[in-house]
Formats: C-alpha cells, sequence, structure tokens
DNA sequence: TAGGCCATCTGGTCCT
DNA sequence: AGGACCAGATGGCCTA
C-alpha cells in the first residue's frame, strides 16, 4: 500500500484506517481527542472561523460543531490527505521500476529526492541517445538512397553503425545495469554518482543531492573506467544548459 | 548523537 | 460545499 512497505525498510506505515492509536502517529485518536478537549475553550471563543460539517448541507463555525463532529471532520481529512500521500509513494514507487536501477529486496530504495533527480537525467541521457539515433540513421540513408532503401532490403553498413550503436547502448539502462550492485554489495552500490548527477547543474543545489559521497562507492577524483563514467555527448551538455537555461 | 528521510497531522488556499 | 493541493510542524526510524 505504502511506498515504504518495501522490505529494505522497516518503517511501518499506518493503513487507511480512521483511527490510528499507534505510537507512529503524530496525531494519534486519543491525542486528537485531548486535543480537542483542550481547545474546546479555545474553540468556544469563537474565533470566527468556519468548520464543514460533513453532516448537513449547513455550515457552521467551529464553535458550533460538537466535539464528535469536530473529531469525524478531522479524521475524515486526515484519512483524505493520507491516502493521497499513498498514491504519490505509489506513483513515485512505479517511477523507480522503471528507473536504471537495481531493485530487490536488499537494495537500498531511493529517496524521493533522488528518484526525481535520477529521473530527470535518465530522461535527458534518453533524449540525447534519440538524437544521436536520429542523426546516426539520417546519415545511414541519406539523400535519395534512403527512399530506395526504404523500399528495398536494405544492404546496411553495418560496421560502423554497429559501432555507434555499441557507445549508444553503453549508456542506455541496460548498460547501467552492470552498475546495479550484486545483492551483497548492493546497499553500499548504489548506481554511478555520475549517472545520478549527470553533468546536472542541479547538483549545484544541494551539497550532496544523492548522498553518494558518504554512503555508497564512489570516488570522487577517482575516474571509472567504465563507459557510464566518461563524459557524456556534447549534445548532452547543450541539453542540459538548455534545460537549465530556461 | 546528529543528520537524513519519512509519515502524519494540520490549516490555508484554490478549484470544481 | 467539498475535495485537492500545498507547506509547515512534529516525531520516529535508520545510518554514519
Amino acid at each position: 500500500m505504502d511506498s515504504d512497505s518495501g522490505s529494505t525498510c522497516s518503517r511501518s506505515v499506518s493503513p487507511d484506517l480512521v483511527v490510528d492509536d499507534s505510537p507512529r502517529s503524530f496525531f494519534s485518536n486519543k491525542m486528537f481527542q485531548q486535543y480537542c478537549q483542550e481547545n474546546r475553550a479555545d474553540s468556544e471563543a469563537g474565533q470566527g472561523r468556519t468548520e464543514r460539517c460533513s453532516g448537513g448541507g449547513k455550515t457552521k463555525t467551529r464553535s458550533e460543531l460538537n466535539n464528535n463532529e469536530v473529531q469525524d471532520l478531522r479524521l475524515k481529512v486526515n484519512s483524505r490527505e493520507r491516502k493521497r500521500m499513498h498514491d504519490l509513494n505509489q506513483a513515485m514507487d512505479s517511477l523507480r521500476e522503471v528507473m536504471p536501477y537495481a531493485h530487490g529486496p536488499s537494495v537500498r530504495k531511493l529517496s524521493k529526492i533522488s528518484t526525481l533527480l535520477l529521473a530527470r537525467n535518465y530522461i535527458l541521457m534518453l533524449s540525447s541517445s534519440l538524437d544521436e539515433m536520429k542523426k546516426l540513421v539520417g546519415d545511414v540513408y541519406g539523400g535519395s538512397a534512403a527512399a530506395q532503401s526504404r523500399t528495398t532490403a536494405p544492404h546496411l553498413p553495418l560496421h560502423p553503425l554497429a559501432q555507434s550503436l555499441h557507445s549508444l547502448v553503453a549508456n542506455t539502462p541496460s548498460a547501467l545495469q552492470h552498475h546495479s550492485p550484486s545483492p551483497a554489495t548492493a546497499l553500499h552500490s548504489p548506481p554511478s554518482a555520475s549517472f545520478l548527477s549527470f553533468h546536472a547543474p542541479v547538483q549545484g543545489l544541494l551539497k550532496d543531492p544523492l548522498h553518494l559521497a558518504s554512503s555508497y562507492r564512489h570516488f570522487p577524483g577517482m575516474p571509472c573506467p567504465c563507459s557510464l563514467c566518461q563524459p557524456l555527448p556534447t549534445t548532452t551538455s547543450t541539453l542540459h544548459s538548455l534545460a537549465m537555461t530556461k
């Protein structure tokens, strides 16, 4: 139900119950009742603020609502808000699922901010790859030969195409999977820091936006030999500058 | 123990 | 009128 109900997280989450007396709940039902009693004096003082009563069609001031009505209303609103946040977390989970990131019971879940930043960079990377692919296809099927090759079985110059594809594929999520940690090291081995940051200027917004430096085995200043950590094509950098200068 | 992350509650505002 | 959305506050859990 909740995004944090994952097996790696011990955080318990209260269900969509109206009554929540768990210690985790900031405002348990008992607390709420106490709160209502404590604030009855204030309410009865009448501050002119109106509350909505779910029962009747008529608007009552807070002072006109009895304790139970205030409580029911508050619980109802709380429940809605809880459901809304659960839906939001579900959407966040579904986003995590399609991210180039190792999934598994022993893999620590990406935080929300990390998920969003990674998603952004992922989209930029895919856009860049798509641009290059288009360019490549344009080169291969250039000019009038393109029309002809569309109608007949094309004899593609596979060698250069394969080379280019290889370099592109090296930057695709599937290639990123080799960064996916083995279960044994998963907790300390998230995706490449350079991929997560992806030359993103937004990195400057946070001291350590993804908290990789402190938590994971990616050493700043130590060049990673893999293709994923190599500088991205200039088109990508251009994309970034365009994206961030708007 | 401090800091990060999170769930939940709450009141205000906006929209339908 | 009722619900969605938002941001602030609060406290629990986890990790370095």
